[in-house]
DNA sequence: CTCGATGCAAATAATTTGCACTGAT
DNA sequence: ATCAGTGCAAATTATTTGCATCGAG
């Protein structure tokens, strides 16, 4: 993999946040430094970066998705009101990839969860 | 809510398979007995039965949605090779909601979990 | 009769992709 | 020099929506 000077921008921004940005967010921050770089360049980075474990790619039920930047094993929250994604480190399964597999009888690689909840932050302001 | 033919067939139909089967996939069963249905109608009611709580919608990470007629507590298992889709009905998850809701000091109101599988044939297939 | 539901087609929106050009090695 | 990566814009694709009409109550 060549280098590339959008990339590392990129992913640098990415890992800098615990904000679970979207693409067009990356876009937006990169481009304060970097006015010319695409749209386009973005996605296919993004892309990259999580298919090859630098990122963690997070698919929304109604939403676009967040890019994280702690590949660690952990867990998702989102708020249903207002869509901001918390982290969530505790209670991390550990043997149920194996429960599963016996379940199924099939070959088990991860698992993803996800919280839906109502943020302090909505909560008040209902 | 108004009675209508095609969502109680569309209903009947989602209930009446495992298959978990997408949007277009419904439109193609229903249309066996009712060639006079749209695809937007199809959209329309998935999406009403769903948010009413008469169906599931499943979200999926590389994929279009899918919708499941049971509406129990269980998880989903997808392959990642065929995108097919088996339902888990063990080690559901009782006070995990209560600890993250201590977590983030919010209110947690469910939680979905995916489990990223291999299935027997495609295991076999390769 | 009234308004919710439909069929159809056009609109939307996030993401992907083709292509000519630029830059890393 | 070669070919991976980029910028740009057009294409793609699942889903949603506007509107005229139909059908349930």
């Amino acid at each position: 993999m060549n280098y590339s000077r959008q990339r590392e921008q990129i992913l640098e921004y990415v890992k800098s946040v615990k904000t679970h940005p979207t693409a067009e967010t990356v876009y937006q921050k990169v481009r304060e430094d970097n006015s010319n770089i695409s749209l386009g360049t973005v996605y296919r980075n993004l892309d990259r970066l999580s298919r090859d474990g630098y990122l963690l790619r997070i698919k929304m039920a109604n939403d676009k998705d967040r890019f994280d930047g702690d590949v660690s094993k952990h867990y998702h929250a989102v708020c249903t009101h207002c869509n901001q994604v918390f982290d969530i480190f505790t209670n991390y399964l550990k043997d149920t990839d194996d429960k599963v597999s016996k379940e199924l009888n099939c070959k088990v690689l991860s698992h993803d969860v996800i919280f839906n909840i109502i943020c302090p932050d909505c909560e008040r302001g209902f």
